[in-house]
RNA sequence: GGCCCCGUCGUCUAGCGGUUAGGAUCCAUGGUUUUCAUCCAUGUUACAGGAGUUCGAUUCUCCUCGGGGUCACCA
């Protein structure tokens, strides 16, 4: 069975790039019939937050993605790292080392003057006794000299020369806690995980994964390291860069639906094909489809798919995505003609909520050059000559009926459309764009129809 | 700097030795619409450079250049 995992630390929001690694994580668990698997990487206490944890969670609450089974906290298992971190002391794979801060960095800085990479010298790895006054770290013994390859899905097989990247790095910090490298592979072995979908960040700490892995003699799992999402200026993607927040995005009124098709085609194809469906996805993802190379990260498209979803939502889950916006429709009895008239017209949901107030709330003000256009002599007794229709026209509801009158109006003074179409528009809406006019009142209702061209005339007459 | 990865239109991408290098988006123009938007049609724009292999390279190899990532008692 596939296991993936989404491993986020809990530092900040869900940015944009972890949604989409735990996208193509969820996605390939589930077209594989497996399991996709949250864990909480907070072993740093210093920079984690419980409201992060929320955070995150929240977001995937937003965009429908399920875990599966409980969230596992790494701050919740100390005992296991120890224990495993016992193990690799008791068979002499692991060693306490007792230099101190001062003399690391005194190493490093000599290694940096001399232009030779930083490792640690080895110092304490067949040191036997323990040294008064220091707290160790508990390093693990590293190959010395030959080839790591990391047999990745993406990238193809990555081969590293121990020498060149390995040193025995610290798996127990001095007061105990385990680090990074350490809990990662230990986690992702106990949890079952054995299809790693992560950045490829993460491509130059596999080494060191692998490392541990093998002294504890895990199987490694199936690696697919993901190209990074760079912004405008080529640079990873980072907090600094605006948007990145994933929950930004539904304040700006995009769809889950929009956002997720949005990020699945980031950095992965299915041939020509631009839209797709939760159920699509599952179908047809596989990670040895990503892309190798970076890709940079650019909303256009994602207002071309929010609208085209947008055009294909059902009014009802229209109406309900609105109601975030503080408008409530599902009483308005014409909210099928707004609806539908409204989803062709918007990029978002927060600009379609702006449509609806624009419609159904009566203009106070008149856009100066609207009027100057659309105002000009005889509009009012053309304005005049449809109001006296209205009120003289009992049942009017649709669209038609109204177009009716305009069209009687057009013939019997003999104009064309626009003359009538111009004045009528600016005294319904206050400016000179927007939807069909005859849905505009059959939406807003004979009343106020007449209510809006007469306030016209009075103001600009 | 060491190590690693990457390099097709502005952007997202297709291509897996022979194509007029395709699609999408963006942009422009035209059409539809009383207006704006939608929609439809048309158009501009790309294989980083250089060697090699081959009858033939965007595709394979090498070099150069360019970009990115990573080098912690952070994750």
């Amino acid at each position: 069975m596939v296991v993936t995992r989404f491993a986020p630390s809990p530092t900040g929001y869900l940015h944009i790039g972890g949604l989409r690694t735990a996208l193509f994580s969820y996605l390939w668990a589930k077209k594989n019939g497996g399991k996709f698997v949250l864990r909480i990487e907070d072993t740093d206490k210093a920079r984690n937050s419980q409201e992060a944890t929320q955070a995150i969670l929240e977001a995937f609450e937003w965009l429908g993605l399920k875990h599966d089974g409980d969230i596992t906290y790494q701050s919740q298992r100390d005992d296991i790292y120890a224990k495993y971190i016992q193990q690799l002391l008791d068979e002499g794979k692991a060693y306490r080392c007792y230099m101190s801060k001062e003399e690391l960095t005194q190493i490093r800085e000599t290694q940096m003057a001399n232009k030779e990479r930083t490792k640690y010298n080895g110092k304490y790895r067949d040191f036997k006794g323990t040294v008064e006054g220091v707290e160790p770290v508990i390093r693990i013994k590293a190959p010395l000299s030959g080839e790591i390859i990391v047999r990745d899905g993406v990238k193809g097989d990555v081969s590293f020369q121990s020498e060149d990247i390995l040193d025995d790095f610290v798996i127990a910090r001095a007061d105990g806690t385990p680090t990074y490298n350490f809990v990662v592979a230990v986690d992702d072995h106990l949890m079952g995980i054995n299809e790693v979908i992560r950045g490829d960040d993460h491509l130059s700490n596999t080494p060191k994964q692998i490392v541990v892995y093998e002294a504890l003699g895990f199987d490694l799992p199936k690696f697919y390291h993901v190209p990074m999402i760079h912004n405008s200026a080529g640079k990873k993607l980072s907090k600094r860069d605006g948007a990145t927040d994933v929950m930004a995005y539904k304040e700006m009124g995009y769809t889950p639906a929009a956002l997720l098709n949005f990020l699945v085609r980031l950095g992965w194809s299915y041939s020509d094909q631009e839209i797709f469906s939760m159920d699509e996805m599952m179908e047809l993802f596989d990670p040895k489809d990503i892309n190798k190379s970076a890709s940079i990260y650019n909303t256009e498209k994602l207002d071309w798919l929010n609208a085209h979803y947008l055009k294909n939502t059902p009014n009802t889950t229209l109406a309900q995505f609105l109601e975030e916006y503080d408008l409530v429709l599902a009483s308005h009895d014409k909210k099928e003609i707004l609806l539908d008239e409204l989803k062709e017209r918007a990029k978002t949901l927060k600009e379609m909520a702006a449509l609806v107030k624009e419609i159904i709330h009566t203009p106070n003000s008149y856009d100066a050059k609207a009027v100057k256009k659309a105002f000009k002599e005889g509009f009012v007794d053309i304005l005049n000559a449809f109001a006296s229709k209205v009120e003289s026209c009992q049942e009017l509801h649709l669209p038609n009926d109204y177009h009716h009158l305009m069209q009687e109006v057009v013939d019997e003074l003999e104009i064309g459309f626009g003359k009538i179409g111009q004045p009528l528009r600016v005294a319904l809406l206050g400016k000179l764009s927007g939807p069909g006019l005859d849905s505009v009142m059959a939406i807003i209702g004979r009343e106020e129809t007449l209510l809006r061209i007469h306030n016209a005339i009075s103001a600009n007459s």
